[in-house]
DNA sequence: ACCATGACTCCAT
DNA sequence: CATGGAGCCATGG
C-alpha cells in the first residue's frame, strides 16, 4: 500500500484539530483536508463515520452554522448536547457561526 | 471508466 | 423560512 494516506483520512484528522468550544464548517474541514471545495466529500467522510469516539465530527456544521439533519450517534439532539456542553450555544439546531466557527489566521 | 450516493454550498423562486 | 435546481468532490460497486 504505497498510498498516502486517502483525502477522509485527512478530513478526520482535520475535524480533531478543531478546538473545543469552537465549530468548523464542511468547506473549512475541506480546506484543512486540502481541498476547500470538497464539502460534500466531507460530509460523506464523516457520513460513514469510521471513529465515532474518535472524530469530534458534532463540532462540524453546514456553511450555515445548521447542525446535521441526521446526526449519527443519537441524532441531531445529541450533537447539540454535545455543543452546549463545549460552551457552544445552540439555538434550535444553529449556531452562532460570528462566534463560535474557527479562524484561521 | 461509468453511474449512483451523500452529514455540502449557492442561487432563484 | 421553505423548496428546488445546478455545481463540485471523493468513494464504492
Amino acid at each position: 500500500m504505497t498510498r498516502n494516506k486517502t483525502f477522509y483520512e485527512r478530513i478526520y484528522a482535520a475535524v480533531c484539530e478543531i478546538p473545543r468550544g469552537r465549530v468548523a464548517t464542511y468547506g473549512q474541514v475541506a480546506a484543512m483536508a486540502g481541498n476547500g471545495n470538497a464539502a460534500r466529500a466531507v460530509g460523506n467522510a464523516l457520513h460513514r463515520n469510521p471513529a465515532p469516539v474518535v472524530i469530534p465530527c458534532h463540532r462540524v456544521v453546514n456553511a450555515q452554522g445548521r447542525l446535521a439533519p441526521h446526526f449519527a450517534f443519537g441524532g441531531d439532539a445529541e450533537q447539540q448536547r454535545l455543543l452546549e456542553a463545549e460552551g457552544v450555544e445552540v439555538r434550535d439546531h444553529h449556531v452562532d457561526l460570528k462566534k463560535y466557527q474557527m479562524r484561521t489566521p
